[in-house]
DNA sequence: TAGATTGTTAATCGATTAACAATC
DNA sequence: TAGATTGTTAATCGATTAACAATC
């Protein structure tokens, strides 16, 4: 069993997916599943299954499989979706009020405690049933609060001095949408870049070399 | 140089990472760099950079580096920016808002034809430019028009049956937001699944893990 | 006990990196 | 010509798959 900082990128990738599946069948109140129909199921193989859970210690039992509640449980707590970083979304438009309705932060270990915009028309709207600040009332909200996550929905131009903005005031991860690639330009930070442009062009490659 | 088909997927999902950096180059009007220089920008290796580059041809020369414009060019119609997929998006909620206006979908090769919703709020709104239809009249536009490419924005459970439908119409490619992993349960058809929780999950393991 | 399926080691496969001759 | 940098082959590294003894 390794430590958890050596699991590999390819492991963590896959985790979200082990989750999601088992949610799945905790739903259709499955009580057991062996490695094998999980791979079926997920059209991996159940080598790939056992290798990653592995990682991270025995879960299964010989001759009967993975209980699949108890897996969901250890898997939800590897993830941490038993936390409560505080997180905060700068950028308040179309995508911003759109993620906020698709996901569900608390269910992903972070909850949302604050919302900016620098448009004077969405300030002062709900969403997500907080009331949208002024990126004027940035700096003051953080040094009171120290949010450790920040969901950056906003332009591309305005991503590097916002994003520093943050980082000084102690912020540490980022999950960014913006077009700006954070980890190219500060180090020791923690980000997911989230390309949807990259995701529908390589729908478009395959699309032409089908 | 291999053929198109043998290109492997991380060699893919690197292409439109290149096509953007060398669009910010353009926007600097540098003309030419090496994969070193390149490979520091991007922190990568001027290794992969040309190993990547060269599975498709060569396009530098020797002392010189790459010509950018002419890279560029040549990335964005192996891409195939320069096609018109006729593309359809289901669902014009939160989530289909944000994407038209996040995505430029010519400047992907793909052209937005028609988008469908089944909320009598949404149909007759107008969205990106074109008035949300009502889902019943998704078959006779599918058999007048035959878009290849449909935009899922839609609910998990909603998700099967749709697909299913716009298989039977034709349709081959899906960019697919809705949580519900429709490679899995169809065969032949070109998927590109976004699962946005799973890169918030992922953020919070990391984050966790630090 | 016999059957099933794990945890784990070993083998294979593919992707990344390094090296260097070719060439602009 | 000398210097720079490519295209490409070879070496390394890591990830996936296969195999099997351990064990429930």
């Amino acid at each position: 069993m390794a430590k958890n900082s050596d699991i590999s990128a390819s492991v963590i990738k896959r985790l979200p997916r082990y989750y999601s599946y088992l949610e799945d069948l905790i739903e259709e109140n499955v009580e057991r599943i062996s490695s094998k129909e999980l791979a079926a199921r997920m059209k991996t193989t159940a080598s790939q299954i056992r290798q990653d859970l592995n990682c991270f210690g025995g879960f299964g039992q010989q001759g009967y499989g993975y209980n699949i509640k108890a897996l969901h449980n250890v898997i939800g707590s590897i993830l941490g979706v038993d936390k409560e970083y505080k997180t905060i979304m700068i950028g308040a438009g179309n995508l911003g009020k759109a993620v906020t309705s698709q996901i569900s932060f608390e269910k992903k270990g972070c909850r949302l405690t604050a919302i900016f915009d620098i448009d004077p028309d969405i300030i002062g709207q709900t969403v997500a049933g907080i009331k949208v600040l002024s990126i004027d009332e940035l700096e003051e909200f953080c040094k009171e609060n120290l949010p450790s996550i920040a969901v950056l929905c906003l332009p591309k131009n305005n991503a590097f001095s916002v994003a520093k903005k943050l980082i000084d005031l102690g912020v540490k991860s980022f999950w960014n949408f913006s077009h700006f690639d954070l980890n190219l330009h500060f180090d020791n930070i923690i980000v997911e870049n989230v390309h949807l442009g990259d995701s529908l062009l390589t729908l478009t490659y395959k699309t032409k070399n089908k």
